[in-house]
DNA sequence: CATGAATGAGGTTTCATTCAT
DNA sequence: AATGAATGAAACCTCATTCAT
């Protein structure tokens, strides 16, 4: 029973890495069924087909990064501390992710399909999270209330994204969390009451 | 001669509309060609391949972008009002042209190679504009010294491209150019010197 | 297990007849496909390309042509005889094989790519059996021994392809083994010591 | 007027340098237009299509070989003498002319058209002078009656257009004249009434 | 006569998917 | 449930040839 999720796994596994290595039509079945140690006939048993696999991969990264988000989260209070811990994890996250950042920056975007996919509501949904979070910023009065929390949302999330994807297009050469500083800083500015920097409560 | 250019310019035209329906795999050479009236082979003697004519669109379109972008920024002075008309004038060249939109934001970054391309060289100086303004804007002492003007510059690219790449995806449903204000100032925010909200000198 | 064998020799086979029939550019996989009854698709499963099918021909047909030769050479004894049921073989062989005969001299030798491969290799050692029989004769003393053996083996080889193309090159009209008495008899009259017709031991 | 048949012969000598380079069908009339210094589209004026070119090579290059072979056997006599003289010319002119020799020894045959060409027929009359010396020979009482004089003549260009194609074959890494004089025993012996090497008288 | 832009047929190769074992 | 051989559609690209200028 557990071996069918396992293998289900191991399938996963090796799409990321193959699908993170070329595009996602440059990959193919035959590299993805040899490097999870089964036959091509065998994925199809676990997916419906070559784009099934492919849009089942963020469903199953996206738990992972929310459940480990919730452990990351816990114990710390005040809005400000955690959009910062937000931020801290989101760019961790890719910098050990970086095969599936690829994927889900720079491939999965470009499937017109994308959209109409479970997939996308799936991940949309997954980060109301931090609408949560603002909103209670704005309850605690430090975050400014005449713009739209989704602006907000908007603006930190394009900001991380562009992060991500420009270091995954330079070839990861650098330390992804270089400008986590200066992000941070920009991004509160952005949305905060108070003109200072903001500082941990 | 100007026969050549012309059909050249066919060409691209009609390669826009096909990669900017689809994706590059996707879309056909024959396609291509029957939308440009041509012959698949008479691409062939115009690029040297698919590669080719993928990356000569956005050589062209870029041209183009330049081109109307400096007649629009003159006679207004000021940094700020110069940013403003920049802003504004990016998202209206894309609410123009939403297939290279697409062909731009959503595929062309995907391909690894991409970076290795000329065309990518060439669109990185195409930006440089953006840099003068932000200096100038620096030496008025409207904008912030103590922030790198790549990452301000960061700052409005990035913002522009994820929104223009939400619009994109989201099958430009709504204006694109209805966040406009909004996005002026978040951006004015986070990077003017003052606090209040700048307004035209 | 086998059933794989005799695919890959059906397609040989198919290989052969067409290859045979025209020219390595003029033919086509499709034809081959056809032929062999299988899908063009299957042809790549066998082979890495058509220049991968069209140089595993030379090396199947060269072992059975080494097998059968051992068979025919069996139980004779003196090199004379040797040498002499060698030609016979020979001109046997490509009597039975025309097909095969026309794409080993007037197809492969063509591709410059040829002496590079394989193959050609292959082909090299497989006549070093007859180098063997000459040395024997000069053993005997009824070879001369004041020509190198490549010379010799030169004469009877060169002689015998001369004999194969031309007989090819007419379009099969007449019988190969027509001359077979005369050749025979030139070869001897070079390479012998003694001044007669060599007989039969 | 002359200036017509100027240009057919640089097309001519393009059209060698080119197939002399590659094969055939891997040569183009493009590559063969640039080298010639003319438009493609010039070539067909001058010749039906690419087979017509090339075919026309030979015709163009075997009057040059009889002409000048004509003069080399001036004042020779002796049917040894001549034929010595035949097998020494032969190797120079495809030393000196060793790509119309990989079209001639490489490329030709394997056009099946090749046989039923005016080209072929032409390329048969001209080597009937060997034969005149053959039964010069004869009447001289030096060479053999009881060979064919076909044979014989076979015997000499089988053995001269062996060693020339396995001289290309190998890349002309050689000097062809290397073997001459073995070359020349060899045929000596084969035909010859007396027995000893014969010399010049 | 010369040009060279335009043509378009044709062939190799890849690969997602199926299905008999 | 797992396999992997077979399929065959689909697409890029080349290039001989034509024809309007």
């Amino acid at each position: 029973m557990s071996k069918k999720i396992e293998k289900r796994q191991s399938i996963i596994q090796a799409a990321i890495e193959v699908f993170g290595k070329g595009s996602f039509q440059n990959s193919s079945i035959f590299e993805i069924a040899q490097r999870a140690n089964v036959a091509e006939g065998t994925i199809y048993q676990y997916f419906k087909n070559k784009d099934d696999l492919f849009f089942s991969i963020p469903v199953e990264k996206t738990k992972e990064f929310c459940e480990e988000l919730d452990l990351h989260l816990q114990g710390i209070t005040g809005a400000f501390n955690k959009i910062r811990k937000f931020i801290w994890y989101y760019l961790h996250f890719f910098k050990m992710n970086p095969e599936y950042g690829r994927i889900l920056m720079l491939e999965m975007r470009v499937s017109r399909s994308f959209v109409k996919t479970d997939t996308y509501r799936f991940l949309r949904t997954s980060t109301s999270q931090i609408l949560e979070i603002i909103r209670e910023g704005q309850e605690e009065g430090i975050i400014r209330k005449d713009v739209d929390i989704y602006i907000i949302r908007q603006l930190i999330l394009g900001m991380l994204e562009h992060i991500v994807t420009r270091w995954l297009l330079k070839g990861e050469k650098y330390d992804l969390m270089q400008h986590y500083d200066q992000v941070n800083e920009l991004v509160f500015y952005g949305m905060s009451c108070s003109r200072g920097s903001p500082r941990p409560e």
